[in-house]
DNA sequence: TCATAAGTGAGACACGGTACCAATAATGGC
DNA sequence: GCCATTATTGGTACCGTGTCTCACTTATGA
């Protein structure tokens, strides 16, 4: 049921944006009260992108499974596997989602709004990747690297659905993280 | 009086909070109507970091003023030093501002949202110092090299005020980028 | 069959933000 | 000094998101 009022929201939502797409319009869609609505969503953007919800654990474990002794941008990149994996299984229309989400404002700050928790999740170990102290606040270069990684993947998707017909996800990132860390040196 | 304004949301929203603030709290203390409010700013967040608005164009100038060769992260790096300065030179009171900006999850999601001003500015100069093409959008080197760079300057932001003596942020933003271009690779 | 609990809907409310309209104050020409 | 014009202010109604409470209905189980 959850789900069939997701779907109804990702049709809504699609034909005529984000923010056309009122609440009531949604609850008249789906034949349900707003009140129910509510309960099921804690907001209209979760019903959008609800499932996308357990990324930051999954890449923290993914993280925590690389070898130990590996540079954190570059276990970062293989632990981004899986999920672009995913991404990239599904069909045309979580392009379209994904380009809503690139393209509108207020949900593309909601998407970054979470990116607190990607933070909060991952810096312990990207911290002992550097050698860093986790619980030093002063310290911005676990931050830093988060932070880049993650601007990389926006870069990415950006990418991936500027075009109609788009290279693989993995060869993007590639390139955006390439360039992130091979920067040209002057001379 | 807009500034009068200013100074009483400042005054307000650092002894209370942002969210607890409201505009009518506002309204209140500034004696003047909601009317009034709203004419003078477009929200609530643009009374508290009107100022900044400029910073986007300035950065784009001041990257632009810097050799042609220059590769992108040193220029940017330079680029940033007049803006830290600017920060740094102002009273305690503007570090008390930008530690509420990046504790309060709605207060950052806003101030990324006009990361998206820094990348429309930013990429063509970024691009031709990439060598890559500004217009092809489907190369996301560019706004990765910018997405990265904000990252950093946000992660030297959080370490800034996270500590009551803090560094100079022009080291925390050395450290920062330091890391994200020259990471300890896999032997 | 009855009691309890779970889901559902309805309504009121708080807050941010917009639009419109009336009143008031400042300005400039005469 | 007087009037007409214009800008500034305030008031009110409104929309949308999101929270909360309460009453109702429908399953479930004893």
């Amino acid at each position: 049921m959850r789900a069939a009022v997701a779907v109804t929201v990702q049709d809504l939502v699609l034909e005529h944006g984000y923010e056309e797409t009122t609440i009531d319009d949604i609850c008249a869609a789906a034949e349900i009260s707003r009140s129910t609505f509510f309960r099921c969503f804690h907001s209209k953007e979760e019903a959008l992108f609800g499932p996308t919800a357990g990324a930051p654990e999954y890449l923290r474990d993914a993280l925590a499974a690389r070898p130990a002794d590996e540079a954190p941008w570059v276990a970062i990149r293989h632990a981004l596997n899986p999920l672009i994996d995913q991404y990239e299984g599904h069909d045309e229309r979580t392009r379209r989602l994904t380009r809503l989400m690139v393209n509108t404002p207020a949900l593309a700050a909601r998407h970054r709004e979470k990116n607190a928790r990607w933070h909060e999740l991952l810096r312990p170990e990207i911290a002992r990747r550097l050698g860093a102290d986790p619980a030093d606040a002063a310290d911005p270069r676990a931050d830093a690297v988060i932070a880049a990684a993650l601007g990389c993947v926006e870069a990415t998707l950006a990418a991936w659905t500027a075009s109609d017909r788009p290279r693989s996800l993995s060869e993007i990132l590639d390139q955006a993280m390439g360039v992130a860390f091979v920067p040209q040196r002057p001379e």
